[in-house]
DNA sequence: CATGAATGAGATTTCATTCAT
DNA sequence: AATGAATGAAATCTCATTCAT
């Protein structure tokens, strides 16, 4: 019986009660609303402390951003996610569909309670040089190596074909994203059947990687 | 066969020279720095016009953004990316491959001078509940009914393996869309080998389609 | 009959109106209040302006001081009134008298219509290295030549005795700012008998610097 | 003759410790910022003490600068400087010169270590209407009288001439204030030969000063 | 149509001051 | 007495939008 839920490490050791509450309410506005279009009042209001407090904590909007919520995410929370990711990378599959299993199954619940938090660094990435050092230091340090030995053993076994293992990644895992985002922020409120949609892609990327025989 | 309509696509049939360079304006400056973090006056600025200039032609900044990625809809995507696709899959193609070779072959080269727009679509999406129905109406409406018939040929030809039809598009177009992900915006100054990929990804999702033979 | 009020060249060429308003009302109240002490409320209010005008034209209150009523002053305002004093160190005086009353008297007047103008910059010069610079080289090229030069001939004439001619030069302005100061600044309501003081500072300084005769 | 009262004169006999550390932060920031620019908050850090602290002693900021500059006049300017100047103006100099050279060779180099609190003084009287009535006070009662008398028995000596005291003593001032004010305030690198220019000061005042002869 | 100066509402940031500990 | 977190009013600055020309 594994302790799924040992701490809310949610948001983290910030020294005071009032600082956390500041770094909730600024990731639920920053989910909610972008980086950009959060306004510093909306943040206090619900955090529940004055406007000032903000900016004796962290010294500008940006850095509460960049210096603060960005570093807790990928220093502190991707990593925490990302070690099951780890360990289901490492672990010796005896086939691909294994794999795909452990892979797809137990990330999608993850995916949908931590949608929110994954969309607004997924946003402001793309405007931020420096979140994105932050995440391909994690993501390139912590994961892509395990994965990339995976897949060659994989193609060892003779279990996948001959390709770059990052191109066989990007198909396992361009899959799966194409599902969370239609899933869980295209199309949230229609009616989806995990079970069957999941089996069903690892059917196909299972078949799709299989090395052709003749 | 001539193109009648092979104007530089370069926006859009904005009716005068200064809106077509508001709107390639808007478009740089929204996919830099998102729709909020973008201040009319950098766009006026790019596009060389008066700030009041916008203003005569969109009533608000955010028509600007409907107004953007609203024609990369009704006037690209569609008369020039949704009628190609539109007649890939209405052409009855003698197999899986063929019909992804048509659809991934023909359009990443697309995709690349429309990453920009696409990625502001990505971004803004979730903030203009506008934009996801103008998403679903367009695609939903023009490609959709074309694509799920192309699918469940192939399914009755016992090409591809029983499954929802938008589950097999999703995997179809997710593949390249992940792909178009990591090669335009992730990591656009690696060395791509695009035939090489794009062959890798038809064979892979040709084959994991396939239905399971006994 | 000199034409003494020619031109209200006050506060200059600023192109509109109400340019010309913020940078009056900017004066008045930096003049008042301190340039820290000043809000730009303040300056907008007695301007006529809206705040947000403030900012369009000048980018930072601090780039309005320092960018554009400090240059003002020592590039054009201060210049200006130089010149009279440029004139009468080149003008060939029969005696060290001749030259402190075209100093004293004439520059008394002008003095009391400028003191405001005069005395923010003394204050804010010694806080912005940037408006120092600007004093030093309006005085030290447009000034200090000239000055030098008038008291050299003096001491070749005989009629001032040997030292440097900065510590000259400082007895002769030292003398007539503690003057200045007392009068406009500290007691500026007290009844003043400005023709008999300066009577007897040029006699004092005449005298003062006069050779010792064996 | 022991001077009783020669404790440190490092700023007032400030109660406690803090108290002490406090004032010289404030003198400190107030005459590299002037009064208006200095957060407490910077204030508090150098005195090291919390901010909080500053406010248990000193009822507002603005009190801090009327302690600050108050004491200044009430405690170091006059038991440390207007006493000596007392004492000078009091004793009976032989001559002018005499005079000029107590005056002049002592306080040049007190008038350095406090360089800054007269600074301040200067920047801040024409905004505190408080400073100026302070200043006249403690200067009116308490060093003008004696000023006054010991300059009127020297036109009953016949030794200076004859003229409103107050001007008279105008120029002894102005011409040490001007000293000052360049020696280490605006050029205070340059290298400076005090002994000369004391010497040539002296003489020239002195000089000024002599009745005329027939 | 086009301009760009002007606006004012609102966003960010600063800072003197208070207060529970 | 001392602290320093917290405050909120005010200051600086931004920006979508309007309007006279």
């Amino acid at each position: 019986m594994t302790d799924v839920n040992d701490r809310p490490d949610d948001l983290l050791s910030a020294t005071t009660e009032k600082q956390r509450r500041i770094l909730e309410a600024a990731v639920e506005v920053f989910a909610e609303r972008g980086f950009a279009g959060s306004p510093t009042a909306e943040i206090a209001k619900r955090a529940g402390v004055a406007e000032g407090t903000i900016f004796k904590h962290y010294k500008t909007k940006k850095d509460l951003l960049i210096g603060v919520v960005g570093p807790l995410f990928f220093r502190l929370v991707l990593p925490k996610q990302l070690e099951p990711l780890q360990a289901i990378f490492r672990h010796p599959h005896p086939s691909v569909e294994a794999l795909l299993t452990s892979l797809y199954r137990e990330r999608v619940a993850y995916l949908h309670s931590h949608a929110r938090l994954v969309r607004i660094f997924a946003q402001e990435v793309s405007y931020h040089p420096e979140l994105r050092t932050l995440a391909e230091q994690t993501l390139g340090q912590m994961l892509l190596p395990d994965a990339v030995t995976a897949i060659e053993r994989f193609q060892a076994l003779g279990l996948i074909m001959q390709a770059p293992p990052t191109s066989v990644l990007r198909i396992m895992f361009g899959t799966m994203a194409a599902y969370a985002l239609t899933r869980f922020v295209l199309f949230p409120e229609q009616p989806w059947d995990d079970g069957k949609e999941v089996e069903f892609m690892i059917q196909v990327v299972t078949r799709g990687l299989t090395p052709i025989t003749v």
